[in-house]
DNA sequence: ACCTGAACACCGTTCAAGT
DNA sequence: ACCTGAACACCGTTCAAGT
């Protein structure tokens, strides 16, 4: 058998991709297996060693994609805000928006852990790093005498806040009860962070 | 075989309890298997399903044992508070030096996924429902003229926040760089939020 | 009633063998 | 060079069979 050549490298890397996104769309991390993504292109397990390393790559490279997208709207939400914190209330909403449509893709990004001692490729770091420095950076406009040091750290716990909203609100299981929306919560911790970070000095 | 009758079966439940909890706090969840867990108790896997009824069963009960044990220690943090922003101060320490000694245990409590269709029992949502009102239960201290609602709403703000810090602070895969410890990220949401909410009402 | 051992249906990964 | 098919070492889960 073998030598089909139906499709290029470059081809086998997109289609196995799409087939793995839908069946992350479908049935969430757990329902992605390496056999599965075969069977739905058409190909047999082995074949998908041709392109990824392993099958942590193919799950890495496919939440590239995811971040790719996300990046796109979060960018595409920023241009030519009216104010600097209209652009941060923008990115925040746009996040949660994301997560909530895109709710197992958003999953994975975070439900896929690396083993033990290996650590996810450089390009994943990078592009968590250009996200994070898109609220960076309209925090600065917000607060242009601020040093960069305080501008890096609000930013830091402005993001890891609202993540952390989204996190626990699509998160059946630790979801604590009441009735209240992501937004509300996510508006609750943007308004009254940025009102004391606009107001005080940033603390110790 | 069988009739062994070494252990009761509550003796059994509590032996592969604490081998499945070594299991993860040296290997991390992903180290942990019904199989090991068996080989670690001296039983072989089918004995196991005398006791539980499956694997994600083992793994809720094994987390519903840390998220006691973190409880434990938030509130021995609060007892006898200097004041109430000392307390709320004193409760995101506590949570954020857990996360940090106790990292696999902690981790394990949100990488592991209820199968699709199902949700984690009552007593699990209990146990962090506890948790989040001793958030409230200060909170409310603090700023005693707010409602119910308002109290809520930022309670769960706050508790999300933290709970993000500490997420993305431990995934080194979404961690973005900058050399911030996680008690000045958790500091600074701690300290502008709440400079926001004691000045201002809550938002929107 | 308790426990085993084997079976079943799945995994990720490798690799000799075919074209 | 490409791809298969089978093998390997693992999974979780079930259950007839033994004591």
């Amino acid at each position: 058998m073998g030598r089909r050549n139906e499709h290029t490298r470059e081809e086998l890397r997109e289609i196995s991709l799409q087939a793995a996104e839908q069946l992350v769309i479908a049935h969430g991390l757990m329902g992605l297996s390496a056999r599965k993504v075969a069977a739905g292109i058409g190909y047999t397990v082995g074949s998908l060693y041709m392109v990824f390393r392993n099958f942590d790559d193919l799950i890495i490279q496919m939440n590239e994609r995811t971040l790719d997208a996300l990046y796109e709207k979060l960018a595409a939400a920023v241009t030519n805000p009216p104010s600097p914190t209209a652009a941060i209330e923008a990115l925040a909403q746009t996040y949660l928006a994301f997560a909530l449509s895109e709710t197992n893709r958003w999953l994975a990004l975070y439900e896929h852990r690396m083993p033990e001692g290996q650590a996810a490729p450089d390009s994943f770091a990078e592009k968590v790093a250009r996200m994070f420095e898109l609220v960076q950076q309209h925090l600065a406009s917000l607060c242009p005498h601020r040093s960069f040091e305080e501008i890096s750290l609000a930013a830091r716990a402005l993001w890891s806040g609202i993540h952390g909203v989204c996190v626990l609100s699509l998160d059946r299981k630790l979801e604590s009860i009441g009735g209240r929306t992501m937004q509300q919560v996510a508006n609750s911790l943007l308004d009254n962070y940025l009102a004391g970070f606009v107001a005080q000095g940033v603390s110790r």
